[in-house]
DNA sequence: TTACTTTAATCAATCGTTTGATTAATTTTG
DNA sequence: CAAAATTAATCAAACGATTGATTAAAGTAA
């Protein structure tokens, strides 16, 4: 019906403004007032659509979980590569993803530091969790395979491989006077940085992995 | 005089805990009247000694730039280290700072992260450039002597090393599952979290750097 | 009509800030 | 010295503005 699929649109054009509003801004920081102003809408429209604030900032979270559900699947599952090869074809798709959901990367580390909404927490928690599960299992096959070294530390490197990512996503200014050129300019990234993240990280891991 | 020395210590006080409010509530989130609660003080005494609730939040970063000042100084001039030994012991360095001033590397990067208060941004900007500066030429320095080796990627390096630390500190939830351990627990954090880093961080940069 | 959508107006609550009064400490004056 | 004047520190109360939320009425489509 064209009526529900406008609504649809709607309620999903409200979700992208107020998820840019919210990482810009944080969630106290972003009025009901902005959000509506910025999305075009009456801000009875929020509450109407999602109940409150609250409802509106969880379902930006609810829609993207299940978007994430079938990603980065199967990689470990496949015997015909070797673990070197998919710890590669798993940082290209993370470099990837760098510009890609950009600023709900942001929201959900913001969120993910403070831990008030104990419960959206745990469940961004297991979200991450599973992403990183399938990184887990490469490197655990890479050391039961000989390939990897034995003593590495698997949580580790999978926080450098993330933190790596944030630090530069999430510290735009710093990242930019540090990296030379500037990280906010869309342009920049997919020419610069993108490659610079992925042959890096390579680089890196293939030293401290590969024996 | 025992006045002026009162009159430090109550802004001092006020100071740690705001700073502790803002770094857990972020800077909408926490209430002047939740900070003047928390430290024990009339609502109004936040105005009267720092003007605004801005003016606090600013000081808080003030006092902190001072203090970093002599820190991490001379390390780069000593010649004779090894470039490595250096490393090590900017490692160490870093490690221990990991736990000291927790929470203000979370509001530190939280601030960061929303680029309002442009000209704060630009002096946390700077202050963190000037840490980072003395890790920079202990790099160029290896690399000039032929310690490490001549294809390093110096700012990834650096973000490397911070963001992994980032990504620990700000996301305990997320890091205490990764890690199997409570990075929540003070104790932990000392015997168990401290060395993990410096060795992984030694680990991982020794195989990536050195020849 | 009936059911759904959108709007402007309004709500109580909370925000950061300011006020005037009061007390405590310091300096000035005689 | 002591009395008076000045300054600093602290407080409860209240300010206007803004917050998230709600309402009732108007609009829209079937």
């Amino acid at each position: 019906m064209i009526m529900d699929k406008d609504k649809i649109d709607k309620k999903d054009h409200i979700l992208d403004v107020a998820e840019r509003v919210f990482s810009e801004k944080g969630f106290d920081g972003a009025s009901t007032r902005l959000i509506s102003g910025e999305a075009g809408v009456n801000m009875a429209m929020l509450n109407y659509y999602f109940g409150s604030k609250e409802g509106l900032f969880l379902e930006i979270f609810e829609r993207k979980i299940s978007s994430f559900q079938n990603i980065l699947q199967n990689l470990g599952n496949d015997d015909s590569m070797s673990s070197w090869s998919k710890m590669e074809t798993y940082i290209d798709m993370y470099g990837e993803k760098v510009v890609r959901n950009n600023c709900f990367q942001k929201l959900l580390y913001q969120e993910m530091g403070m831990n008030r909404r104990n419960d959206l927490s745990d469940k961004l928690r297991d979200m991450l969790l599973k992403n990183v599960t399938e990184l887990d299992k490469i490197l655990r096959e890479g050391i039961a395979k000989g390939e990897f070294k034995t003593d590495i530390d698997i949580p580790m490197v999978i926080a450098t491989l993330y933190g790596t990512k944030n630090y530069i996503i999430n510290t735009p200014l710093m990242s930019s006077a540090l990296l030379g050129y500037s990280i906010q300019d869309d342009d920049m990234i997919e020419t610069k940085l993108k490659p610079q993240i992925k042959s890096f990280m390579k680089n890196l891991l293939k030293a401290y992995l590969l024996n």
